[in-house]
DNA sequence: TCCATAGTTCACAACATAGGAACTATGGAA
DNA sequence: TTCCATAGTTCCTATGTTGTGAACTATGGA
């Protein structure tokens, strides 16, 4: 089983940060974890965004978030412990995370609202 | 020939604008027309990032743009106007634009500053 | 009316992604 | 030790997405 590939700091690409956190599925797990102060298993979020994600789908997504340096993971017995590199990649690319996060609470909240209003913003007509 | 597809500012998501903006391509697209005070039309961009992007595949690059709501394309002539729109953009997910176009400019100084010194960033071990 | 220029669309090849089934790794119970 | 349950991973295949050349459309000007 091919072992666990971080990159370094340095290796990691705004790219490779975009297009993780462009998967609605990766940037719910990936704000879930930059939430929150400890580690989490994968099987946390097999329900994730209120869907079922089959397993082999999590567990590529995991890989994704982990290969573009959003994460680190470690085994832990059976389990792996997964936590977010929010502060290395803050040294980095300063602001860029947070951004991204707030801009996706800034949907979430309209999405909420507009649902509960009767979605409004699904018949809106586009340019 | 099909008309322009603007999304509206409310219809433009995170996903959307993450995912257009993780191409290298249209990264530098975009940030040359955020940067740029008038419209430039399609043909400015056939060498950018220092290779020759085929007309079609940069046609599709600028409808990925738009339609993703990065940038406003009008007809002129014969011609293509294309601006960006940073400042809609900046009311609604407010700091995203700034920070990606950072994160893209740090990334670069870095690439241009290692190359200069031998690439040693190509060479560097993954952990 | 014809031509040149700027972009777009189409068809197809190459590549990426999702998900079920089979597999591996680990810890604990018998 | 051996066996089992749990947590993830890998493999395979079907389905999407993307890049590119060739053919096309739209516009302005000669």
């Amino acid at each position: 089983m091919r072992p666990l590939v971080h990159p370094s700091i340095d290796d990691i690409t705004v790219e490779g940060i975009l297009h993780a956190l462009s998967d609605p599925v990766r940037a719910a797990i990936y704000a879930e974890l930059a939430m929150s102060a400890c580690a989490q298993n994968c099987s946390n979020f097999l329900q994730v965004t209120n869907r079922d994600i089959p397993k082999s789908t999590l567990s590529l997504h995991f890989r994704s978030l982990r290969e573009a340096g959003l994460i680190r993971s470690e085994r832990r017995g059976v389990e792996m412990h997964n936590t977010s590199r929010c502060s290395e990649i803050e040294q980095r690319f300063p602001g860029l995370i947070g951004a991204i996060l707030n801009a996706h609470r800034v949907q979430s909240t309209e999405r909420d609202s507009s649902t509960r209003q009767g979605a409004s913003r699904a018949v809106r007509p586009h340019v």
